[in-house]
DNA sequence: CGCAGTTTTGATAAAGCTCAAGATCTGTGG
DNA sequence: CCACAGATCTTGAGCTTTATCAAAACTGCG
């Protein structure tokens, strides 16, 4: 496989390798932060692009999508955050994109000072950030995958499953965000989203009403090859820190 | 902007916030992993996908491009790493992802028990390789815009600029790896990558001969606001970690 | 020189975007 | 309870970009 080739990479087009960025372990927190909590209204900013990056979140309840605004005006919808998830950690002192409430949200508010002191002091603390930075990143890597050589029907499917997985909804979905915000997450416009939809309904993979979304075929649900898999590396009781 | 509209978010159509993700202040490895180094032919592979991840590694030399291969013998290239940067880190115990040598190239191989067991007890150390996961997530990031977003013709340029600024090699790029590398890292079809740099050519834009290129117009640098700046943020000698 | 791999160019077709319009949904006020 | 307004969602037609297939030009090296 891709033998010393004197010079460079063969244009690989054999048999499978399982492709593959194993799904996270687990879906319980193993970190919870405790601090000053706040609900915000639907489509409330919770910070925007380049202001100073003072708190870190953890998504209590509803759900967080970070985006950045082009030049040009479009929109790219990094990603979404779930219930249990910590966004809005950087780099450098600003932050890299803005943040948005979509539908009610409660969020945990946490100093960056303290988080760091955090790290420093709690071991398994500092793992477990660690850990969740990692997720994201592989997270990320998926995406790439699927939307770098995927077509819109298979964005598309992979967004379900995996959104079905991570809210563990089994195949009855409730979608919180729109079609608009799936569009700009997917690199797609949202009418071929919205066709997307449609062709999914019309093959029986499907059946939607509204923002529901009900999974009915495993081959759709093969595709992502998760449902079942679940915690599996030992006991971890959430820890909570102050 | 986005002011709280009741439901869900405002497809933006607006004018300009500044898109950005900062580019990494710095060049020269804040850390320096020191053990046993190796070198590996053109093509060779550092290590395969699934395979245990017991090292990482820092490029001391030449460059390495990270890879998975689709069950359709489709290629990504997740990235390339140039001297000084640090890869092979992975979630679980296995990598998730090949890594090869692109060209001639020579690398520290460094336990990942010893990664740990540095991560807890050298705080200045420990924060290096927090940083050196943001940046790679950042840089992520920053691809996903260009790719989701962008025609053949944006993401190319952008890709030669970051490169230019990565390597800082100024106006004059020597490209290690192919076309068809660059193909499976941009997510287009090698043919287009060479069509784009005829067009890139043909606009006066930069100038090639082989895998050197030359960028000629100030209009292809400021696509990235990149070139000029550098280390900013205090005096860091780097360190040498046994 | 001639081979193997790489890069370029050309013709064709498909996937998805854009523009445009119609349908549905939701909350509000009469 | 109904009608309206604003937003969201769906569908259609034409067009642009890029992938694909095919083949020629180039490069480095034995």
């Amino acid at each position: 496989m891709f033998a010393g080739v004197a010079g460079d990479g063969v244009r690989a087009r054999s048999e499978a390798i399982a492709p593959h960025i194993a799904p996270p372990r687990r879906l319980a927190p193993r970190l919870v932060l405790r601090g000053l909590q706040r609900s915000h209204e639907p489509g409330a900013t919770i910070y925007t692009q380049c202001e100073p990056a003072e708190f870190v979140y953890q998504v209590v309840s509803g759900v967080v999508r970070t985006i950045t605004v082009h030049r040009d005006g479009r929109r790219i919808v990094h990603g979404f955050h779930l219930p249990g998830e910590i966004f809005g950690l950087e780099r450098e002192k600003i932050h890299h994109c803005s943040a948005e409430a979509v539908g009610e949200t409660r969020l945990v508010q946490y100093p960056v000072s303290r988080l760091n002191a955090l790290a420093e002091h709690d071991k398994e603390a500092s793992r477990e950030l660690w850990s969740s930075l990692l997720v994201s990143r592989d997270r990320t890597a998926e995406r790439f995958m699927y939307i770098m050589h995927g077509t819109a029907f298979e964005r598309l499917a992979h967004f379900l499953i995996d959104l079905a997985w991570r809210t563990r909804s089994g195949r009855r979905i409730e979608l919180p965000m729109s079609r608009y915000d799936i569009a700009d997450y997917l690199g797609l416009s949202s009418e071929t989203v919205s066709r997307t939809f449609t062709a999914l309904r019309t093959r029986g993979l499907i059946s939607t009403s509204g923002r529901q979304v009900r999974l009915l075929s495993d081959e759709i649900l093969r595709l992502g090859e998760r449902l079942g898999a679940d915690d599996e590396d030992g006991p971890h009781w959430p820890r909570t820190v102050p």
